[in-house]
DNA sequence: GACGCTCTGTTGCTTACACAACAAATCGAG
DNA sequence: CTCGATTTGTTGTGTAAGCAACAGAGCGTC
């Protein structure tokens, strides 16, 4: 069984998970995941490899969790620093989830039909999740939602997920991405006008954008 | 009572070890010896402050260690590939003082009262460990010593040490000094006369050195 | 002097990690 | 298929590290 150690606040648990990680990080830079094994990730951690089932149940759970941290941290670094507009931090969300895609591209690219499935299950789910709280915490801030929160949130989740998906990233930017997704998204939840008239400002900035990429 | 924690092998040990030398030196970079405190060594290694007395007694005997190892760092990487030449390690030896001392004098300048006493004598006692090994090994390729190991080993330690201590890097680098101790270090153990004569080639080598050096 | 404060070592107890050994699963070679 | 080799999870036992609490030393302030 996993999670033997349990207390996040002792420093030796916040060590040996941050050296799992690290060479976790390194070997999977050199080879892929399928063909790397737990005793590797021990020995270059340094650790005992009885040490790492104390702390992921396989490498597979080792790799969601890696997936989820850098999801979001990507996210914490584009949050606005004013959490009080719903709007902002809808948008916020969606652009990350662009940028991680755009990550996710340069370092593991679409044809790898091995790993990426783990990583895309992954993100769609802590898609839905961050969705679902941005709907409970915003509830009164909105019109009438047209499906229950819980539809609401995984409708959007994959109209997200899918959509950064398809994207080749040579037509446009992650960026331009964003701004059209967060407009569509803003409908879906019912979003007030005065917030979207925000989203048809950028909008107009990615029609210019647009101009530039097809001049070429 | 300090070693409490005994088994090198272990990881956790070297681990712990690592992290309080790496958080030492970082802090000796940013104040002085008798300024910082356990506790802070502690803070920044990420470990517990008892565990400190674990590995030492206190502050001094982790400052011993740290010269200790680092100048046994910089004799291993001048040591020759080839350890079958006597004369060639004894130069070595003595070459590794001498950039020992200009690593020294390059970090904590002479004027410091209060740290260095700590390192020098550190160095001589290390230095005369190393001469009477030295010694030990290749009796039988020296002639007759002029006094007993132990007094030749520690005449040998105090006139590297007291000629380093004394050098003032302006005049000659620390490569043509090695070379002048070096020759006559030789002598003082008796070392025979062809190995002498790869002294001289080198000092050859000096004496351009110090052309150059005198021609600015 | 008395006080408050910080740093020093030390101690008893708890928890996380190391290690060896194990059975079971996986896999490639013959 | 069978064999050997490797990897996977799991377990019991010893030890290092975490933590809180302590008395004592040093040190500046009133």
């Amino acid at each position: 069984m996993a999670q033997g150690a349990g207390n996040r606040e002792d420093p030796r648990v916040t060590r040996t998970r941050e050296l799992i990680e690290q060479s976790f990080y390194e070997l999977l830079m050199e080879k892929s995941l399928h063909t790397l094994t737990i005793g590797e990730i021990a020995k270059r951690a340094r650790i005992n490899r009885a040490t790492f089932y104390a702390h992921f149940e396989d490498k597979y759970a080792l790799y969601r969790h890696v997936v989820r941290t850098t999801f979001a941290q990507i996210l914490a670094e584009n949050l606005p620093a004013q959490l009080d507009d719903p709007a902002l931090e809808l948008r916020a969300l969606v652009r990350s989830a662009c940028l991680f895609f755009e990550q996710l591209n340069a370092t593991c690219p679409p044809p790898d039909r091995q790993t990426r499935p783990l990583v895309e299950v992954q993100v769609q789910a802590q898609l839905n999740e961050y969705v679902t709280v941005w709907l409970h915490k915003n509830t009164n801030h909105l019109g009438a939602l047209a499906a229950p929160v819980d539809i609401t949130a995984e409708m959007v989740s994959w109209a997200v997920f899918g959509a950064g998906l398809d994207w080749d990233g040579g037509r446009q930017s992650a960026e331009a991405l964003a701004e059209q997704l967060s407009a569509l998204v803003a409908r879906m939840v019912g979003l007030p006008r005065e917030a979207a008239a925000d989203s048809l400002i950028e909008q107009g900035r990615n029609e210019r954008d647009e101009e530039l990429l097809s001049s070429r």
